[in-house]
DNA sequence: GAACTTGACGTCAAGCTT
DNA sequence: AAGCTTGACGTCAAGTTC
């Protein structure tokens, strides 16, 4: 019963079968080439965090100009890509020109995952990378970046990230941007430096949670690949197995049938050559008769 | 080899490995009842989607009135808790009274999943309850429920759902609660009833794709447990299997040593029965003669 | 107590189905 | 074309380890 299933799982994937298995052999067969498992939509630049449309919307009909150089993709998920277009630019600005280091340094991490500390310090991985950037932000934001439409509602849009009054200590501030929100400029750094510390701090933490993360993902599904690799294994072996069983038995049941045949010659023997005795025999008593006559035969004489 | 590794995820939890098998064991172990999974953090009272930190940081200055009915709960998660909120607000003063409904609406549908419809009407799924609550809203923002410190600033908060301006035709509305945020209030039905709707086609689809997920996971995590369970069964029945065969293997070795002996019997029965015909044929050898002598004297006489 | 891990969940995007 | 499903991802919360 339970074989059927992995043969399916393993099988093509012509019916149509709502079980959770055929999505198994269809991502199998989907995947062409090998090991290269989940960079499906990765080809934006680096496309992180794109999840809850909230903000996408919000800041769709106002940053229109921000994500306009990558391909054009869904009118969703904007503003974070807008971060990380400006992250983007403030880091290729300073350190190395190539758009896709990102990527590429992910890419690596992803790919060499075992051994840690991997990518010296230049190439940092992609969480101090993103620290960095948000650490940065905090003194960007005087400078723009090249795109920023910058009206007052570019503060009211980014300011998604800060504590917006000192509401609770705890830092609940959402994305690190670092772009405050305060219409009066006076007592900026007096209030919002611990806030931006604690701001960072989550942010860092949230960062390496994604990683973590991602990394957890990848254990999960090599366990998951592995189990089902082991179960095809186990069930092809025991398959093996049970063949065997089935032809030593069947040799077994066959020697058991020629073991007669064998101990019915050796029955045939005995039994010739007990014919041949009771012949004997028989001659003994002839032996005797005669004996017997010659003994009478004597005495006569 | 590879029984070892289910062993060890059968096998406690007490070494430090971060083999990602354990994690099952102390999962396991962890759920100490019995097929009850997946509510870990549900006791606040919905607890729906809080992901995505940035509204909770938001909202949470601007709303504290809102959520401090609950139990006190991280400052995080404020928005959506409040319109959990206010949604249950708004159904508690229109259907039923009881507080849990909506997470015993859910629970329900977690428990008996597979047979759809079920629930007939009165319970309705968790998503008819939140589309409908937020078709709802629609019309009650007007008559606001108890809270809402309704201000310029709850408009501008709220807002995060409506495509603030017509930016894109694309419903990429976040969330849907129906609040507007036009400053003015002349325009407001005739721009933001289109824009509304497809609000609340997205929001309605949202909630279907969450369940969905829902659905999807629970699948998956089933065909995971079955996946292992058939690994175990398999392992042992290959163990059980390996071991009838090698006792076979022995059973045979053995009779291949006894099988020796048996012919060996047999040879000694023949030998017995040989070295008796060889008697007999000593004594035909003396009927011979006898009978020779029988003729002899019979010539004699 | 900080850092890491992981189960759970919501969201998105892509695929598949009707 | 609408709907469902699911892989991937980010986030959170709880647990674990140092």
């Amino acid at each position: 019963m339970a074989s059927s299933k992995l043969m399916m799982k393993m099988s093509s994937s012509t019916s149509r079968n709502s079980d959770l298995i055929r999505r198994k052999s269809s991502n199998s067969s989907s995947s062409s080439s090998s090991t290269n498992h989940h960079h499906h939509h990765k080809h934006p630049s680096i496309r992180i965090n794109n999840n809850s449309g909230v903000f996408d919307m919000t800041v769709d009909g106002l940053l229109p100009t921000v994500h306009n150089n990558n391909e054009q993709q869904a009118p969703e998920s904007t503003l974070l890509d807008a971060e990380i277009t400006l992250l983007d630019a403030a880091v290729r600005t300073s350190s190395n020109g190539g758009q896709k280091t990102v990527d590429d340094v992910w890419k690596e991490i992803v790919a060499g995952r075992s051994c840690k500390q991997e990518v010296p310090d230049e190439m940092m991985t992609l969480e101090d990378f993103l620290a960095k950037a948000g650490a940065v932000e905090e003194e960007d934001v005087k400078i723009p970046p090249p795109p920023l439409p910058s009206e007052r509602l570019s503060g009211g849009i980014f300011s998604f990230d800060n504590p917006i009054h000192p509401p609770n200590v705890d830092g609940v501030v959402g994305f690190g941007i670092g772009v405050d929100e305060m219409g009066g400029r006076g007592k900026r750094r007096a209030i919002l430096e611990p806030l931006d510390k604690a701001a960072q701090q989550r942010q860092r933490r949230m960062i390496k949670n994604r990683e973590s993360a991602a990394r957890s993902r990848e254990r999960k599904q090599a366990y998951q690949a592995e189990l089902e690799s082991l179960a095809v294994k186990l069930e092809e072996e025991n398959e093996t197995l049970l063949k065997a069983k089935a032809e030593q038995t069947r040799k077994r049941y066959k020697q058991l049938l020629d073991l007669p045949s064998r101990s019915e010659a050796c029955y045939h023997e005995e039994q010739q050559l007990t014919s041949g005795i009771h012949l004997l025999v028989n001659a003994q008593t002839i032996v005797r008769l005669s004996n017997y006559i010659l003994r009478v035969s004597i005495r006569v004489l």
